[in-house]
DNA sequence: CCAACTTGTAACCAAATAGTTATATCATGC
DNA sequence: GCATGATATAACTATTTGGTTACAAGTTGG
């Protein structure tokens, strides 16, 4: 992963303001952000990849090249580690949201734009999927005593409620379509394509992960997705 | 779950033939496939709530009511009973699907049969749906191992295939539309909605799992699936 | 330039965990 | 009716695991 690159590259890019310049090349040299910030990668991959009962601190620390004493010091325990690592990964789709501007496109283009985005972002994520998947197994344990995630709430249905909105006005989308419904189905098709994609390649000995087949579901949402609201 | 229940009832059920019938009351009485039933139910909602590496193998026994030796007698290790597990859950969706008969209906009817059976199937069985979530964090990993699950492929998309055809000759549904993009958008808007409910219902503060919701949901699957098919 | 604090390492510990062994008891074919 | 194998129990073991302690070394404000 990227933390791992970024080791003994940039270091206290702004304490050396006026001071004697010897950037210390002792192999050990401290770094608190950047060591808090390898932790939460490193535990990113591990819980992800083996849930939060098959995830191992020694693996995060050795992971992260560093050991559990700073894992306990940053993030107190496993919980509080897996907490953090929930929230983190929820930041960063709370922030691409922001990229998002619906308002000034014509309706079925911006629904088109709001799929292809949701898409792209699990895509580019597959961590995030698997956080989920075991934060559900958990009742969402976690996610309800964080008062981090519940500050952060996203704006993405009071847009797309706009977009349905003026669908409805230009008599192109059905009246009332619920947008909280519009987005689970988004969602869903999404999240289950790459969520359950290695069950259902076995299951039905299908490829789904070729670069054009991820391409036609892309479209595939966005056609059922309109397909399902249009008047 | 019902295998505590089905306890010290029925005790060999046809080894008694002539020989003196006392049914001993003994504590300690024997049944090797109720043992091995009770194992196999215990150990189901173990690795459906905590994951693979979550569950525990003791918890299994003690659920199970008797003692880690069994486990290891009737499944070999903590992945054998995974796999059984895994495998049991495969096949009680393979068995419900025998109910389906897709064939002699109209093919409007028999598209809305077969979401509404899926969906049934995944509210009737939350622990199928955990077993896939944490199957797939494992890529598939043991179920890719099993010749069993291999050899009893579903029906359903042949089923699908034809009710397709059908609705193709009589004009309702577009030409050469996809089984399997069908079969998979079903799927993906139950599953989602149910195995994320927890984190979706947090995030949006709102009621998932109310009766009318859920029959809402279904109408909801068979209403996408349908406007996404039509001619 | 040094006292106080922060960041880091490695060895350590008690509890938990997957898997085993010793042994007892039931069922049944002969 | 009893030898034999299958089914059951509980105590045990080697290893792993989350978490801690003792201590060393870097950093920084006065």
């Amino acid at each position: 992963m990227a933390a791992k690159a970024r080791q003994q590259t940039e270091n206290k890019a702004e304490a050396d303001a006026g001071k004697t310049v010897k950037t210390q090349t002792t192999k050990v040299s401290r770094n608190p952000q950047r060591t808090h910030a390898t932790i939460l990668d490193a535990a990113t991959e591990e819980f992800a990849a083996h849930g939060f009962g098959g995830a191992r601190m020694d693996a995060i620390a050795a992971r992260a090249q560093t050991n559990k004493r700073m894992l306990y010091h940053y993030f107190g325990d496993k919980e509080g580690l897996y907490l953090a690592v929930l929230e983190a990964s929820y930041a960063t789709i709370r922030n691409a949201e922001k990229q998002l501007d619906l308002a000034r496109r014509h309706p079925e283009e911006g629904m088109r734009e709001l799929a292809l985005f949701t898409w792209r972002h699990f895509l580019a994520h597959p961590e995030f999927l698997s956080l989920l998947a075991t934060e559900n197994l958990h009742h969402a344990h976690y996610l309800q005593r964080s008062d981090k995630v519940s500050a952060m709430h996203s704006h993405l249905i009071d847009e797309l409620a706009d977009v349905l909105r003026r669908g409805e006005v230009l008599g192109i989308f059905r009246p009332a379509v619920d947008p909280i419904s519009v987005y689970l189905t988004i969602a869903a098709l999404g999240f289950f394509y790459l969520s359950n994609r290695h069950t259902l390649s076995t299951i039905f000995a299908r490829k789904l992960t070729s670069p054009d087949a991820l391409n036609d579901w892309g479209e595939h949402i966005v056609a059922v997705t309109l397909a399902s609201i249009r008047a």
